[in-house]
DNA sequence: GACATAATAGAATTAATATTCCATTACTTA
DNA sequence: TAAGTAATGGAATATTAATTCTATTATGTC
């Protein structure tokens, strides 16, 4: 039945972006988009399951856990935090592709709206953002520079995502 | 002495983003990168001025008046946190470009730690990281969703920046 | 008002990227 | 081990973006 692939799937998206030659990546994607996006959607999905899962146990957990991520996949949370979609990709996406994303985008809606409800009781506009604001933009804020420098997340950056989440989180309640 | 501009050369910049034909804009800039990188840097020094000044009196007006300035330059604004330069030019910038690049980094850096010996007394790596994720990634961080998603920026926003700058800074001393 | 000069303007060219196409290679099954 | 088939590989082509080139137009000076 052929030959045997060389790479995965999974294994040749990581390969496209060093060594595979033109040809082979138009064999498995119908352009260069398609590749781009599903990179892209892999790394978020892998994160976000992650970082999901635990905030349904505790929300300071998981936003330590971007840190935790973020040191042990340093080339994904690169591609993921200094790039946005719009930035890599023009065309429109495939169809499946973008049922991941809009299935991606739900999961998150809906692990925020629940963790809101949790932690404030109501669940309103102010309370959404008070919440994303802790568990994601503060944290990958300030890992976002040192992913920029290509420099190592010094530990002391767990005190400051720490201290943010109380004062904002647990001081607000 | 030859016919009049019809933009000066900072209108021309901004002109250039809409309406100008490439001729024109290659009479006034050696390449698009020049262009590019001048408008930038124009971004840049008109934002990091105002916010140094006002951080030599007060840290905490000084992060709040980030606010303001996306709110009153909101094209700007959108420039300056989506995009990081690298990924709008490639080549060599010109030297003058060069050295104005340089100059702003330096009265940041500068800046900053003028900040953090009045804040802390001791200027160590950690205290400096410390003042820059409170008045710069927190803020920037939660401006940026704003930005990308082309939505006003909420009044509650500013009640995030103060609670994070009093937790990280005020109560850190 | 004619001449000199600098700006505007955009068509033509060049350079860079993305995609196609086809030969070759390697694996599977008969 | 031969035939069939899917993957690899890269040269050729097409598409898109950047730059040059050559008018044309406007404005100051004599």
């Amino acid at each position: 039945m052929g030959r045997k692939a060389y790479f995965n799937h999974e294994e040749f998206i990581d390969a496209a972006r060093v060594t595979a030659p033109v040809g082979s990546v138009y064999h498995r994607f119908p352009s260069r988009d398609a590749l781009v996006a599903e990179l892209w959607l892999n790394i978020i999905e892998s994160f976000q399951n992650e970082f999901l899962k635990i905030l349904q146990e505790d929300g300071l957990r998981a936003t330590l856990s971007c840190l935790q991520w973020a040191r042990l996949h340093p080339y994904e949370a690169r591609v993921m935090l200094l790039y946005r979609i719009d930035d890599l990709t023009t065309s429109e996406w495939p169809q499946d592709l973008q049922k991941r994303a809009r299935r991606l985008e739900k999961e998150l809606h809906d692990g925020i709206t629940s963790f809101t409800k949790k932690q404030f009781g109501r669940v309103t506009k102010e309370n959404i953002d008070r919440v994303i604001f802790a568990i994601h933009d503060a944290p990958i804020g300030i890992i976002r520079r040192y992913l920029h420098e290509n420099k190592t997340i010094p530990e002391s950056v767990a005190d400051l995502i720490r201290e943010t989440y109380v004062a904002v989180i647990e001081k607000a309640k």
